[in-house]
DNA sequence: ACCTGAACACCGTTCAAGT
DNA sequence: ACCTGAACACCGTTCAAGT
């Protein structure tokens, strides 16, 4: 309760904790450093004596949730490796989803973000026996995979807001063409089905293949 | 040179191809009513009266840019259809690179967006043998990685701001944890190698195996 | 119907001043 | 060293008024 008597009213820390409450709570568009000032019971202009801009801060932000992020599980084979990896990294977005924009858009935080806890990836396509290149193509399959798969679940929490604009478009088009799109459309609004796994599957099948096709390539991407 | 006697002043095509102008000379941030309407030579307001808001017009560069997208091949196997699908996308994604985080972000607009187009896609799957599910499913996959692969092109426009992040990142880490790391940073600073045929090719080849393992497969996904 | 200008409620950030 | 308040240069949008 009582504060201490000589350290600041303020920390970087306390600022990025109470910042990201604000954009899990609110949206990234609801972070002002404004509002965030007066969440903290402070003046706007004191944010900048700990922090140098909004930019920064979201960047503080980023890095903060990776922090935080599971470690994958180092044991099975790379597959299991693999899985693990995107598990870990597709619950920093589950549990940030008005954060994920920044995240997949921010290069230099996600790099940063990145370097922290994607030695496991790439140990774990090593695993494999892939060529060092292969290593570094397959887990930017990946990762984009991850990335694109991320943003598409941010979109569903959305939905409502998808499904009429999508219903309004399939009404415009000419009955024939849409039977497939109207597949699409029912599935995504009833199905349960996550897609993320399906999707590591096909990649890691894909690897496979690529592995068996080719042992020790090298240099033949 | 002279302009019509009657005609309205302002039109919402010259707005959307003033904005989407504004947008791809000097950044997303940098498309404002205010700007847009100084461009434009008129009173801000007067946008107003052609679209409602900032949000739809932005929605409409969205959808402005996916009409001017090139119609995927219809001729070869699925394979080729698919690509030649991925590779028209990929295309708006390069000529508007500073729109590409609204395209994969706004959930409405890329289901209308999707909708004109991805007709192709499901029809190139389709052929393929799979089952509607499966259609979904591999669709989904496809779209995900595009929109990933999208976004690191992006980001790749401002790799030097990254690649020095990621090298300030690297000096702070453990020699003996980043001899990947490091392989990735080379590969991508050095090499013009594009993942993106890359990705598609292990994703097609996973879908394949897909298929031998489990033909005419419907709800087992 | 279309355009305008003033006004409102916001922004991020600089700067000089306080303790 | 840390915090503050006024000020600057912006936003998107509402509203009443003009033609």
């Amino acid at each position: 309760m009582a504060r201490p008597r000589n350290g600041p009213l303020l920390t970087r820390d306390q600022i990025v904790v109470a910042a990201l409450d604000l954009v899990d709570h609110y949206g990234l568009d609801a972070l002002s450093m404004r509002k965030l000032a007066n969440r903290l019971g402070v003046d706007p202009m004191s944010i900048y004596h700990h922090v140098p801009g909004k930019d920064t801060l979201l960047r503080a932000l980023v890095e903060h949730v990776f922090d935080s992020m599971a470690q994958p599980a180092l044991d099975g084979d790379w597959h299991q490796r693999v899985r693990s990896w995107a598990t870990a990294y597709r619950a920093v977005a589950d549990e940030h989803p008005n954060l994920v924009l920044r995240i997949v858009s921010d290069p230099a935080a996600t790099a940063v973000a990145a370097a922290r806890i994607s030695d496991t990836l790439y140990a774990a396509l090593e695993a494999s026996g892939m060529s060092p290149n292969a290593v570094v193509a397959s887990a930017g399959v990946l990762v984009d995979f991850v990335h694109g798969y991320c943003l598409s679940l941010t979109s569903a929490a959305r939905q409502q807001e998808l499904r009429q604009a999508f219903q309004a478009e399939l009404d415009k088009q000419p009955p024939n063409k849409i039977k497939a799109l109207r597949c699409l459309h029912s599935q995504a609004a009833a199905s349960d089905y996550d897609g993320f796994h399906f999707g590591l599957d096909v990649i890691l099948d894909g690897l496979d293949k690529l592995n068996t096709k080719n042992p020790h390539h090298t240099k033949d991407l």
